[in-house]
Formats: structure tokens, sequence, C-alpha cells
DNA sequence: GTGGTCTAGACCACA
DNA sequence: GTGGTCTAGACCACA
């Protein structure tokens, strides 16, 4: 996580968070009874205000993704990991959508914006599991 | 233009209008020399501030794509054509990467993708060129 | 004079023709009892606005190096190539401070700025005089 | 910084600003990392209004100086340097050029020139950093 | 507390 | 009429 949240980002490092957890649960590294890092953890580790990443949590857990035990710290709750896949899928979409939309407008081809396409799914491009991400490193695999 | 500057967007108006002009410049529909809306016009056209305009205006200035001629209005500069079509082309590229590889991530595969780019292709979603522009309109061509 | 003001300086137009008219007096190419070319004459040589010579031709004639002769047109004071001179030799040497001080400031040092003054002096870098300047061309000479 | 912006000057306070602060970075005194003051406390500490400070911040932020970390603050931008140094003194020169060629029009001679310029040379008229620099100060200089 | 966006409006420089 | 500069101040996003 470290490696892939850039806070000099004009996105805003809370929705950098969220994005990224929800990421993780979508595709099954995060799993439902997992403890994630607690606020003050996480924080010391990204070198962000704790605010920040208690309003990632906070807005996690009204989408109903997480749960807090007091005391015990914060989980990821059961059955999200289908909804968390479609949400991923969907805001994809939908940024896709907007891309090629412009590339079109821009005069490209769409042989042009395929080829890109291949380039991208060839790579390496994974942009968040490719390396050992540190909020799943943090996180308490459920038992 | 104001067909396609959403107020109510999160996107911020004076971004619109860089983005726009931008795109209008890249796509030859604006051309060096030409006179663009007085910022009084197109402020009242766009039912907000002049300073908002002001502002995209005077961005577009640093960037080095118009300049003033106080008392006269603003003009699009010469030469900036093909640095304007790099740079959209660019920042379109690596928003397609972003995608891309976020979407071969989340599990997509190359088809998937490529049917989605297929599908906005076909579509009408040019995102500017679609509507006739109240900015391109309002934009006084040299003679 | 057309090729040497620059309607897209971010100086302005009647700063200019005022500077010119008074380096032209000082140089000798313009004389007492000249004759400037009429407002109209000069504002549609130059594609400026008649306002904008006008208030030119003001500004000299209140700084006492020019004379309006109703229904005859503007002339050259006697008397004035020194003070002009002088004026002229003030504002150079004024500015010459103001960059000589930035280049030293920013760490340039005494023999790099010479060599730039001498590259200056030796090139026909004259800013006015090297080509035929209309304003000279279209002054009528006092017989 | 207080000493060197003139409130009265012609040259518009956010000029200065910007002036001053692309000349601190290209002298290294500010560096990459370092945090510039905050807008509030800059603008009360020059008596302007706090959009004046944010208008040089934007603009040094459009010229790819600074970023800003959203309620965090501003910060100056990684390789900047040598850009800013260059700009500098591409400016400075472009200056020097013309303010000599007025001079040689104005019948100077290179001796003459040169002599000033020793003068200015051996002169403290260093225009930005004889005097301890408030922004300077201001700055919180990265660990 | 930090910057961002936007409005309303004054006053100025220029054409 | 055109843009530039600046002020005062509201409301928001983020940390």
């Amino acid at each position: 996580m470290l490696e892939n949240i850039d806070i000099t980002s004009s996105v805003a490092v809370y929705v950098q968070i969220e994005n990224h957890v929800q990421f993780a649960i979508s595709s099954g590294r995060l799993k439902p009874g997992d403890q994630l890092p607690s606020v003050r953890e996480l924080s010391e580790r990204l070198g962000v205000n704790p605010n920040t990443v208690a309003k990632a949590y906070r807005d996690l857990e009204v989408m109903g993704l997480l749960f807090t035990r007091r005391g015990m710290g914060v989980f990821i709750n059961k059955n999200v990991e289908q909804k968390c896949r479609e949400e991923c899928r969907r805001r994809i979409i939908e940024r896709l959508h907007e891309v090629v939309a412009e590339a079109k407008a821009a005069g490209m081809s769409r042989d042009e914006v395929v080829k890109i396409v291949d380039k991208c799914i060839e790579a390496d491009a994974d942009p968040y599991s490719d390396v050992p991400s540190d909020i799943l490193d943090m996180a308490k695999k459920k038992p």
C-alpha cells in the first residue's frame, strides 16, 4: 500500500485508502473476518494524519464493508466480496467509458486504443498486486 | 460549451473551461489568432462569476496557450496546436493505462475490455464535439 | 516602427509609441519642426485603436516634446533633443542597473555579463534604427 | 521577502511573490520538498488578501514549480532547480540584450556600458538576497 | 488549520 | 468595452 499510495497525488489520500481496501476485498486479498491495521498504525506507516485513515475507515464502515469492535479493532464484514467486486467493476467500466470517449473525440482510432489496451494487458501493469502491500501485510488474517 | 459545461459537476467550472479550450485547440476548432469570448460575455453566458472565467483564461495563459491584449481581449497563441495535441494525447494515454491496469488487476480479460472500448467507439460518446459549442461559436475567427 | 511595435507585447502599445518617438528625437532622426503622422494614419498603419495613438501623442505633448496646431497636425517642439537624450539615457541606465543587479543575484559573474554586453554591442542589435521605421518615413521633414 | 515586497510598487504583489519564489528556488535557498508559508500566514505577514498569495501559488503550481497537498500546505516540486535556474538566466539575458541594444542605439559606447555594469556588480545591489527574507525564514525546510 | 472554489464588487489600465 | 488587480467573505474538502 505504501508503494501505491501517492501522497502527492491530486486524489485525496482517504479516497486512495478506500479504493485500495475495496480492491483488496474484491480480489480476495482481504477476506471477511480479517482485521485491518489500526488507525494509528496505518497513519504512521503512511506518514499521514490519523484523521485521514479514520475518515477512510468510517466511510468504508458506512458502506457496510467494515465493522468496528470497540477495543478490538476494525474487521472486514461478511458477504461483501461480491458487492465489492461489482462496485469495482462498475467504477472501472465507467472510467473506461470516459477515457475512451475522450480518446475518440481526440481523433484516436479504435485500433490505436486497442493497441494501448493490449500493451497494458501484456505488461505487469497491475497497479495494486505487483508489490507486497503493506496494508495487506499488516492485516491480520482470520485464523 | 454551455451544453458541456456543467455547473453542478464536481469538476470545477474553471477546469472544465480549461479542458474545453485545450481540446478545441488540439482538434483545430480554435486556431492561433482566434479571439476567445470576453470574460464578461462568457461568464454571463455560463451564469458564473467573471472571476471564474478569468481564472481559467489566466491558467491557460500561464500554460502558454493564450495571450492577452489589454483592452482588446484574449487570443490563441501561435504554435500551440501541436503542443496541445500531444498534451491531450499524453493525458488520455496515461489515464487509459491506469484504468486498463486496474481492469486487469480486477480480473477483467483483454476481450472484455476491448468489447467495452468497441461499444464506446461506436456510440456517439464524443464528450465535446457532439453538440455545437457556444465557446466556439463565440470565438471570433482570425480573418 | 511597425517592425518594432509588438502588439502582442506586454508593454502597452501607447508606451511603445512614446518610447519610440522619444528615441527618434534623441537620436536625431526626428527633428524639431518635423510633423508626425496623423493619429488616424498611424493607427491604421499599426492596426491599433486611434485612442491608443492619441493617448501617446497627448502624453508626449504633456511632456513638452510635441505641440499640436489645430487643423494642421502634430509637430516636434524646439529644444527637446538634449532633454530627450538625457531622459533616454536615464531610463536605459536605470534598467541596466536593475538587470545587472539581478544577474549578480542570480550568480552570474562580472565577466559573464560583460561577455553578453560585448556580444550585443558587436551584433547589429540596434532595436530601432536597423529597419526603416514607418513612423519616421511617415513624418514630414521640416523643409 | 517582506522587505523586498513593495505593496506600493507598480509591479503586482502576486508577481513579486512569484519572482521571489522562483529566484529562491534557482539560487537553492528553497529546495524541493520545502514547505512554503501557508497562504494565510504569508498574506497576514504581507498585509495583503489571502487571494493574492493564493494566486501567486497557483501560478507557480501551473508552472510546475509547486505542488499542493490539500489540508497540508504547498511544497516545492522535485527537479525544478535546474529548470528554474535556466529560466531565470534566460530571462535575465534576454533583458540584458534588450537594454544593451538600446544603449548602443542611444549612442552609448561599449566602455560606458561596461563601466555601469562594474559599478552595479561592486555595489550591494542584490535585489533579493541582501536582506534576510521572511518567506525563506517562514519556509519549513524538508527534514 | 490547510488550500480550493466561487461570488460580489471596487478601482485601474488600456483601446 | 476589454482584461488586471485586489479585497472581503462564504462555503467546502482535506488532514
